[in-house]
DNA sequence: CACATTTGACCGTA
DNA sequence: TACGGTCAAATGTG
């Protein structure tokens, strides 16, 4: 109907546009950190510049995935969120318009990420299936918020050990819709103690400890985080360093004389912040 | 007993 | 019609 939804529309367009100027600046911003840290004498195997190179090579592509999900999505007032779905309204949904999670085939409003701690990105999950996959050699986990009662939080995430046998499994994380739940207080959980790793052993150098690797799958280290586990943070912002719990970038972060960062990772900061909003 | 996970069935999509 | 996502009863755990 008219104009009021009109100009939603628009809006929504423009905060679109504008969260994907600051993700491809904080891109940008991320892409010539890491070339100042590899830069600065090949840094060891294992040390913090190594360890930054890595979170930033997480965060990049975490962007690069928003990105391409912010510039794919052009659907979510039609879908809205929250959608808790009910058989009696599926059946009538044939229309272009159905609610989410009508068994739709998410090839959009989804966005991956690759990881070998699959089960420790600040959220609690609970698991609601599990399923094999025709081609793949090991079972998809199926996970949602566990706000998704209380707040109706619409977010889900599979996890699904990649077929590769390496050592530490790497997992195919893949998110969906974004957390409507963030309520906890948090804007960034630096400080949130709460957060036990999903898996043993997994709290200290998490980065570098996978999951037992397996046979075991994925569900079988499904002790989901715990409700009470850091600030429910945006997606957008949250997964781009979700390989590493906030608290632990910050504890490992060197004095700045050994990063001399300070101000980029500010600014790469100030950008993500934006999702807060 | 309450809550989380497992698992088979159901159902929509491709 | 095969496949993938979700539901919900059954089961497990503390």
């Amino acid at each position: 109907m008219g104009k009021g939804a009109e100009l939603d529309s628009n809006s929504e367009q423009c905060d679109n546009r504008l969260a994907i100027d600051k993700i491809n600046q904080a891109h940008e911003l991320a892409r010539q950190l890491r070339a100042v840290l590899l830069s600065s004498s090949s840094p060891p195997a294992g040390s913090s510049a190594e360890l930054a190179g890595e979170i930033l090579d997480n965060l990049m592509k975490c962007s690069a995935s928003a990105l391409s999900r912010l510039q794919s999505c052009c659907c979510r007032t039609c879908h809205g969120v929250g959608g808790q779905r009910s058989r009696e309204f599926s059946s009538e949904k044939r229309g272009r318009c159905m609610p989410i999670g009508h068994k739709r085939r998410k090839t959009q409003n989804t966005w991956s990420t690759v990881t070998s701690v699959p089960y420790d990105d600040g959220h609690g999950w609970r698991k609601y299936g599990q399923k094999d996959i025709n081609s793949a050699k090991y079972p998809r986990s199926y996970y949602r918020c566990i706000h998704r009662k209380e707040r109706g939080c619409p977010a889900t995430k599979t996890v699904q050990q990649e077929d590769s046998d390496a050592y530490p499994p790497k997992f195919i994380v893949a998110y969906s819709m974004q957390h409507t739940c963030r309520s906890m207080g948090a804007s960034i959980a630096f400080s949130a103690p709460q957060q036990e790793a999903s898996f043993e052993g997994s709290r200290s150098s998490r980065h570098l400890l996978p999951p037992p690797p397996s046979t075991a799958t994925a569900a079988n280290h499904s002790q989901t985080s715990s409700p009470s586990s850091v600030g429910d943070q945006d997606d957008t912002t949250r997964l781009s360093i979700s390989e590493l719990s906030w608290q632990e970038i910050m504890n490992t972060s060197p004095p700045a004389d050994t990063w001399s960062m300070d101000s980029n990772w500010e600014t790469v900061m100030g950008c993500f912040e934006f999702s807060e909003a």
